[in-house]
DNA sequence: TTGTAGGCGTTATCAG
DNA sequence: CTGATAACGCCTACAA
């Protein structure tokens, strides 16, 4: 591999005016500057990324970490996050850590010593992860957080506002007529679950309608978790006529509960999920659902990391990005005899 | 960030001893040794992985070049690389090339510096690509081909057996009496493409079918292009009673059309997808699809490499995985007045 | 078995 | 403005 020894060789200039063209560290002559430059053009010279990152104390590296990109949300986040991470010179070490403490917190000691730039994470958990990242802005990487925040957070995050798109497409159902709402929630010791429950709350309040706990039940953010907690509450009564579902996977889950009961959705029983996967296009019927960008999230996260990385003293922000309501098929107003019976119920 | 200097000092022996016991190159009495392990334990000392990259003249890091983690093909096969790069201590440097060549070159001269222990790409196209990897096997990595080949590609390569696939599958719709099927291929300059296709074709001539032109489309691997030749293909006369599509994207798109149509899936026209996805699961109907391991793509892959970096005489080798054939909800017999009319025509 | 020292390819400091 | 040169942290002959 060509070196800058030979770079400077070749130009007939020292490797510190190599190194100084490169960088745009001092003020070179025109003369000198555009015969490195053609050297370097001609050999196809890279600087040596280790060498530079030894010396600088930094790399242009990005660490990711994040549950697990084989679940559809992810994918998203961790596109917009390279895209930005390409165009400005950095890349991104991807690491999955199956929401497992201990393996994140493995995986953040592995990867110090690459000296990255930046650490994107979706933390695991609600713990306090301040000491295990306080390695990391000690030695200069920018840290920011996304998706969920963990107890104490001061840094950098890149988060939507989960109350009020859930509040909105809760307060949507009940503006059809909705009496009877469940709500199926994410594990709640993850913040993004815990305000979308929060919005559920709130728009049934506002509502006036009142919340009774077992239309609300807590599961995990996929089909299986869907499914079951849906083919539960289906067999309460009165039934609901419509599900808030926290997750997209949780509605799709929730969608197969509903078609193995031979009820149909929305005529029998309307369903709102959140994510706003592009898989609510291709099932039937389509899913309404709660979008957020995941390419605006990671995006976002890595501008926030690089930002913090070209400048130490920059001060971590909190990003909150809006969520738009997207009502495609799988909603409609309860049937008639649903309100009919509501509305005796209530005058009784 | 504590060094090999300050262990040295805190075990009482020199720099040079603390390596030895750590990369094992070397004895080291038992008493020495423990000392020095302790010390490492006490401070959680961990080697600078740049200045040990430099001198190695290798570093820990994979990368992992694929068209685009969005697309739910590739983020299983991200998974299984991870997974096993995990498990043997190397970093997945993620790159998305959206199978664009030039992009991709970018991207394999800016990772080069990095000095990589491996490279796993799926290329972008069918084009020669030793030219530009070339450099990286001169440097000792090991560079691995997945889900598709291009032109004389010699090193290792792990891949799917697509023309088998296809095959069992348009063969079992052809043993439940179809005999009008319609194919909707990839970008047939990628080898995967192609050799579906391939499997198509042969299966038609085994089983006494003609292969007429417009009833074998191409298009994108999408759900946008599967939607648009499905209409196409609905409105051919006669109309098919059984769609391939050459991947699962594919069949969504035309699981969409044929709704649209008004027609059914499977009594009016039975659907094979490929690929297996989850998300087969929770269309409706479920999609029958030719299943293949995206993870087990991705943990060989980095397997080959790892064994490639560690061995440098390490022979290349060539992995094809078989598939499974899935059915499920998407496909049925023909309606009996299709084989009648079909079985007229013929005699006539 | 253990220690010493040179060098990996850069950057950055400091003379000139 | 340009050129030497000393680190950066580690590995590895080689010497002891």
């Amino acid at each position: 591999m060509t070196d800058m020894k030979q770079i400077a060789r070749l130009a007939g200039v020292s490797v510190g005016t190599i190194s100084h063209v490169l960088n745009d560290t001092a003020k070179v002559s025109e003369r000198l500057r555009k015969r490195v430059l053609d050297v370097v053009q001609a050999t196809e010279y890279q600087p040596n990324e280790l060498a530079r990152g030894l010396r600088r104390d930094r790399t242009n590296i990005l660490a990711m970490m994040i549950p697990d990109i084989a679940n559809p949300f992810f994918p998203g986040v961790v596109r917009g996050a390279e895209d930005v991470a390409f165009a400005n010179g950095y890349r991104l070490v991807l690491c999955n850590s199956d929401n497992d403490h201990a393996k994140e917190v493995l995986y953040l000691n592995a990867l110090r010593t690459y000296l990255p730039a930046g650490l994107i994470m979706i933390p695991s958990s609600f713990d306090d992860l301040s000491a295990h990242t306080q390695s990391y802005r000690s030695a200069g990487s920018a840290v920011v957080c996304i998706d969920r925040v963990p107890r104490n957070w001061e840094g950098s995050s890149v988060i939507v506002d989960n109350v009020d798109g859930v509040y909105r497409a809760t307060s949507y159902l009940i503006g059809l007529g909705h009496r009877h709402l469940a709500a199926i929630t994410g594990p709640l010791h993850l913040t993004s679950a815990q305000d979308r429950l929060k919005g559920f709350k709130l728009a049934l309040r506002h509502g006036g309608l009142k919340t009774t706990g077992n239309y609300m039940q807590q599961t995990t953010f996929d089909t299986a978790g869907g499914y079951a907690k849906t083919k539960e509450i289906l067999h309460l009564l009165p039934r609901p006529t419509a599900i808030m579902a926290c997750n997209d996977m949780i509605a799709f889950g929730a969608l197969l509960a509903i078609r193995e009961e031979n009820l149909r959705c929305p005529e029998d029983i309307s369903l709102i999920g959140f994510d706003g996967l592009d898989l609510t296009e291709i099932t039937t019927p389509k899913l309404s659902s709660v979008y957020q960008s995941t390419y605006e999230i990671g995006a976002t996260a890595v501008q926030l990391a690089i930002d913090g990385a070209l400048d130490r003293n920059c001060q971590p922000r909190q990003v909150v990005l809006k969520t738009v309501l997207k009502i495609r098929e799988s909603v409609a107003p309860p049937r008639a005899e649903h309100v009919a019976r509501t509305s005796r119920k209530r005058t009784r």
